[in-house]
DNA sequence: ATGAGCATGTAACTGGTTACATGATTTA
DNA sequence: TAAATCATGTAACCAGTTACATGCTCAT
């Protein structure tokens, strides 16, 4: 019991202007891609179903030598059913980080295996902390006194703190485990370790 | 192409110990909780998937009264399986949150029901924090110089600061959620505002 | 010429949840 | 006497990805 929901990234994309499909997925990467995505499998099948319901209107742009533009916009009903959605009590994110996995299991591989996906991390999130800042400057001077502004701003600023904790954890643990790659060669060595034992 | 992939946290369970897949669940919730989870509906059918391709064996043991438990362990072709899979890199965390989609669009719906949420938020994570200090503790004191311990405590450092980063985030953005809630009930008031305006 | 961008959609599949069925034992 | 714990599993869903099919235009 509980499902047929609409999408709720879909009713937000219309709810700022009217769109594609297509246009709805450029809006979900650009916009929300950080926390949110959707493919095209659910995308166009669900503005179908959400059209059907009645949660939204079609309007039929004519081009030729493409595929006709069928741009949706938000009914009534969609809106009502939005506005109910956005009042109700999230749902937890699912929790399933392979990293972690990997890591909580780490004693059983080469820390060097480690040791690279967490620099991999870090450096994923060093790109991103740089985005969430040209992003942060970008919506301060595009759309400012925009009513939406401050709640951009929030869900930015999550980003924001999320990648630079794992910046910080990232380097945090760097040291730890190449401090344990060190003792694990010192304790096993194949050349004789030098520098300090004897 | 690329499917029939093992699962990783049942092969991770199986190389602590042999189990059943009663145990693994419970392993699973106890010690991945705050960054995976299995539910019956998958460790059983692909328990016996990855016993028909020889990655697990199986020991039964009699029970009267109870179903007889079958008692999984690791085969060399699983153990060569999970240090394969802890050596590739991690599939990044698929992203979908739904409190922050809500966030976005907050200026869609009212303030106060972005801040309950929030404040929703705030009290998981303040337990969870609670949580994670003692396990630490626990771990430190239990099972000292076992050789997993170090990367058992990088994975509860990451959630610990992953907490920690939504408590902080959470008192700010319910700072600046109450301010525009304020703005918001003076710029239309039902009964008119005091306070300070004219 | 090659690839990216525009624009639609479907089919096959994989992945995952939930509810159901069974039933004894222990604990509150 | 009610609920939790032990212990197995399946069937019916729901959700989501990927590959495929089509074909034009524009920039490199």
């Amino acid at each position: 019991m509980r499902s047929r929901a609409a999408s709720p990234a879909i009713l937000g994309a219309l709810s700022i202007c009217p769109m594609s499909g297509y246009d709805i997925r450029k809006f979900v990467q650009q916009h929300l891609g950080y926390f949110w995505k959707e493919s095209y499998g659910q995308i166009y099948p669900m503005l179908k179903r959400m059209h059907s319901r009645g949660l939204v209107q079609v309007r039929v742009e004519r081009q030729s030598g493409k595929p006709n533009r069928q741009v949706y916009s938000l009914a009534v009903a969609g809106s009502a059913e939005f506005e109910k959605w956005l009042a109700e009590p999230p749902a937890p994110p699912s929790p399933r980080n392979e990293l972690l996995l990997k890591i909580f299991f780490g004693h059983r591989g080469r820390p060097q295996d480690a040791i690279r996906q967490v620099e991999e991390l870090r450096s994923t999130h060093q790109r991103l902390l740089q985005e969430y800042v040209r992003v942060g400057k970008w919506l301060h001077t595009a759309n400012a006194k925009h009513p939406g502004l401050p709640y951009w701003l929030m869900s930015l600023d999550f980003g924001e703190r999320f990648s630079q904790m794992q910046v910080e954890w990232s380097e945090s643990s760097l040291r730890e485990l190449k401090r344990l790659a060190n003792a694990a060669s010192n304790a096993a060595p194949k050349k004789p370790a030098r520098k300090k034992g004897r």
